[in-house]
RNA sequence: GGAUCGGUAGUUCAGUUGGUUAGAAUGCUGCCCUGUCACGGCAGAGGUCGCGAGUUCGAGUCUCGUCCGGUCCGCCA
C-alpha cells in the first residue's frame, strides 16, 4: 500500500489522523527551515509541511516539481486557511517521506493557466493530461459514455462489437487502408462507421444494438474533426422514424440530466430541412437565438415588393437576396459596418459586398442603398424583415447557395458578437425531411446525402422507380424529379452542431437495387461491394433504422469547448499526426517486403 | 488543392525606419527567509532569432525558397 488516502479527501474532521499520501509535487514554497509542498493526485491537492529536519532531506534529495513522493504525517488544522481548495483547512505535518521517483523539469508548467503552447502540450500530452482542465474533460467524457450505456441498457439495447478490418467501399469519405500480409496485394479498410454490420445484426435479430466505437475517415481535418473519432452507434428493428426520434431524444435528455443536471421536460423541437434552410440558411440551425434569415428574393422571384423596378443593378441581377435584422445594432459606426463588409468579402465567405439599413430609434432610416431606395421603400424592407427600431438590417445578394451560406455565417457571427451564443445553454432540435440525393457537379450525378442505405419517404418511392436518374439539364438539376425526393432521415442538432444523424434503412432488396442504380453504381460493383448485404436481405430483413452520435462533439459542446481535441486523451493534429509518438512514420524495408509492397513517387 | 496567421531564452512573448552588446515575464540554479498557498528578497545561468539562398557596408527586421505549427475554404456526415 503506497497510500492510505488520496490528496483530495482530507477535511478538518480528520484532524489528528496519521495518513500516508502519494502524488506529484505541484509547488514547493520554502521559508528557511520550514517548507510547504503541495502534493497533487487525480483527486486534489494537499499541503504538506516539512520541518527543519525534513526540509534538509528535501534539499539533499533535490526534490523539485513533478517528483513523485510518498509522505506520512499527521493531519492538523492550518493556522492560515485556504478557502480556495477543498482541503484548505488542513495540512499534513510530515514525519517521513520517500522519493518514489524523481522528475526532470517539465517543459511547461502543470497548472490550470499553463504557459505551454498547443503543440508543445500535444507533444507532452501525458503531462498536459495531469492538468485539471483536461482531467475534468476526460471525466466528463466518461460520464457521458456511462450515461449512454445506462440508458441504452435500460432500454434493452445490447452492445456488440464489429470488426475494424473490413472492406473498402467507394461511396463517401476516403478509407484508411491496411495491407494484408497473408493476402498479398489485398487491403482491408478501417470502417468509416459500422453501418453495414449493424444492419446485418438487425437481419440476425438483435433488434436493439449499440456500440461506442471508433470510426475512421481519411479526410482533411479541422479543430472539430479527427481522422479517428468515436460514435455512439445505434440500430433498431421494427421501428419507424417516430420510434427512433422518441428513443434517442430520451438518450440525449438522459445524458444532459446525468452529466449536467439539466432536466429537459419539453419534447425536442422539430424542423424540416427546407424550413431550416429557409429560416437559418443552414441544416444545423443554432436556435439559441432568433435573428431569422429573411428571404427578399429567391430563385429570381421577388418576395419583397419594394425591390421591384429598382435601379440597383446588384439586386436586380441577383438570383437571391437574403437579410437578417440585428437587434440593437443600428448605432453601428461606419467603421463597424465596413468591418462587416470586409468580413463577408473574405475568400472563405466570398461575397462581393454587404448592404445595410440602420433603423434608428427615432424611426429614421439610413442605409448604404439610399441612392436606390426611397425612405418609404426602406421602411418596407424593415417591415418585411420584422425589424424593430434600433435594428441593423444586413443584406446579402448573389447566387443562391453561396448567399445562403454567407447569410448563415453572418448570422452566427453576429450572434457571437452580441453574446447570444451562451455555451452554458443547450438547445436541441431534430431536423427532418432531408433530400435523399445530392447533386455532384463533378460527375454530373446523384450521390446519397446520407448514405446509400437510406430509405426514401414512402410517398417518393414511385418517383424514384419511374424516373431515370440521368441528368440531362445540368444547369437546372434542381428541376430533376430526384431532387425533390425526401429521405426518411433525421439529424439531431445541438447549439448549431450536428451531434447525431440517422435514417430508416432500405430493407427490401429491390429498392436497394434501385438505389444503387440511382447512384450510378453498377450491378457488378454493387454486388462486389455490398453483395453480402443484398444477400442477407433475401433472408427476411426486418424493417429497421438507426442513428449515430458523434461522442467527441457531444462532449465538447457539453464541456463548453469548440475543440474536440480537448476531449480526446491522445488526439492528432491538423495533419493527422500524433505529435507525441510521431505517427505516422516510415516502416522498414523488411516490413514492406513481407507485405509485398513497393513505395512509389510521392504525389 | 487553396487562403491566411505564426516560428526570437526551457516556456509565453516584445523587438521602432535595416544599425553596433537581442529584451521582459515566467521557469531553472544559488543564497536569505517559520505561515505560505501566483510567497517574498538578492544574485546568476540560459539565444544557430526554424532552415537555405539573396539584397546591403550592415539582416531578428527586407526579398525568394523551404520546413514546421495554428485557423479556415475545398473535402468530409
Amino acid at each position: 500500500m503506497y497510500r492510505t488516502i488520496t490528496c483530495g479527501a482530507l477535511r478538518i474532521a480528520d484532524k489528528g489522523k496519521t495518513v500516508t499520501l502519494a502524488g506529484w509535487v505541484q509547488t514547493i514554497r520554502k521559508f528557511g527551515s520550514i517548507t510547504f509542498v503541495d502534493l497533487r493526485d487525480r483527486y486534489g491537492i494537499t499541503q504538506l509541511v516539512f520541518d527543519e529536519k525534513e526540509t534538509q532531506k528535501l534539499e539533499s534529495e533535490n526534490v523539485g516539481r513533478e517528483f513523485v513522493l510518498q509522505a506520512t504525517g499527521s493531519v492538523r488544522e492550518r493556522s492560515n486557511k485556504n478557502k480556495n481548495i477543498p482541503t484548505g483547512e488542513i495540512e499534513i505535518e510530515i514525519h517521513s517521506f520517500k522519493v518514489l521517483n524523481p522528475s526532470v523539469t517539465p517543459p511547461f508548467t502543470i497548472q490550470d493557466d499553463t504557459d505551454g503552447g498547443e503543440d508543445l502540450r500535444m507533444k507532452y500530452r501525458y503531462l498536459d493530461l495531469r492538468r485539471n482542465v483536461l482531467r475534468k474533460n476526460l471525466e466528463l467524457r466518461y460520464s457521458v459514455t456511462r450515461a449512454t450505456r445506462n440508458y441504452l441498457h435500460s432500454h434493452n439495447f445490447i452492445e456488440i462489437e464489429t470488426p475494424y478490418l473490413i472492406k473498402s467501399t467507394p461511396e463517401g469519405a476516403r478509407d484508411f487502408v491496411v495491407p494484408s500480409r497473408m493476402n498479398a496485394h489485398e487491403f482491408y479498410a478501417l470502417p468509416q462507421s459500422p453501418q453495414t454490420f449493424k444492419q446485418l445484426l438487425m437481419v440476425s435479430g438483435f433488434d436493439r444494438y449499440y456500440q461506442i466505437v471508433k470510426c475512421f475517415r481519411d479526410e482533411d481535418l479541422r479543430a472539430d474533426r479527427q481522422p479517428e473519432f468515436t460514435q455512439i452507434d445505434c440500430e433498431m428493428s421494427f421501428v419507424e422514424q417516430e420510434d427512433i426520434l422518441q428513443t434517442f431524444e430520451g438518450l440525449i435528455k438522459s445524458i444532459l440530466k446525468d452529466v449536467k443536471g439539466i432536466d429537459l421536460k419539453e419534447p425536442l423541437q422539430r424542423m424540416s430541412f427546407a424550413d431550416a434552410m429557409w429560416n437559418y440558411g443552414n441544416d444545423k440551425p443554432d436556435i439559441r437565438f432568433e435573428m431569422l434569415v429573411k428571404n427578399l428574393k429567391t430563385e429570381s422571384e421577388i418576395h419583397l415588393d419594394a425591390l421591384k423596378g429598382s435601379s440597383f443593378g446588384v439586386f436586380e441581377q441577383a438570383e437571391t437576396i437574403l437579410a437578417i435584422s440585428v437587434p440593437g445594432a443600428a448605432d453601428y459606426s461606419r467603421k463597424q459596418t465596413d468591418e462587416l463588409t470586409d468580413w463577408v468579402r473574405r475568400p472563405q465567405i466570398g461575397m462581393a459586398g454587404l448592404a445595410y439599413i440602420k433603423y434608428h430609434e427615432d424611426g429614421s432610416l439610413k442605409s448604404s442603398i439610399d441612392k436606390f431606395f426611397s425612405p418609404d421603400k426602406l421602411i418596407q424592407f424593415a417591415d418585411f424583415c420584422g425589424s424593430k427600431k434600433g435594428d441593423l438590417i444586413l443584406i446579402l445578394a448573389g447566387k443562391e447557395e453561396k448567399t445562403r451560406k454567407a447569410i448563415s455565417e453572418l448570422r452566427l457571427f453576429m450572434g457571437d458578437r452580441l453574446g447570444l451564443r451562451d455555451n452554458s445553454i443547450f438547445k436541441l432540435l431534430w431536423v427532418t425531411d432531408f433530400p435523399l440525393f445530392e447533386y455532384e457537379e463533378e460527375n454530373n450525378r446523384w450521390v446519397a446525402r446520407h448514405h446509400p442505405f437510406t430509405s426514401p419517404k414512402p410517398e417518393d418511392i414511385d418517383t424514384m422507380i419511374h424516373n431515370s436518374p440521368v441528368i440531362t439539364d445540368k444547369e437546372h438539376y434542381l428541376k430533376h424529379p430526384f431532387a425533390a425526393i425526401k429521405a426518411n432521415a433525421y439529424d439531431m442538432v445541438m447549439n448549431g452542431n450536428e451531434i447525431g444523424g440517422g435514417s430508416i434503412r432500405i430493407h427490401q432488396k429491390d429498392l436497394q437495387k434501385k438505389m444503387f442504380e440511382a447512384l450510378a453504381i453498377s450491378d457488378e460493383e454493387a454486388n462486389e461491394k455490398f453483395g453480402f448485404l443484398m444477400n442477407a436481405f433475401q433472408y427476411g430483413a426486418p424493417p429497421h433504422g438507426g442513428i449515430a452520435f458523434g461522442l467527441d462533439r457531444v462532449c465538447a459542446i457539453l464541456g463548453g469547448s469548440e475543440s474536440i481535441r480537448d476531449f480526446i486523451a491522445f488526439p492528432k493534429n491538423n495533419n493527422g499526426r500524433d505529435m507525441m509518438i510521431d505517427a505516422p512514420s516510415p516502416i522498414e524495408d523488411k516490413q514492406l517486403k513481407e507485405l509485398s509492397l513497393a513505395l512509389g513517387e510521392i504525389n
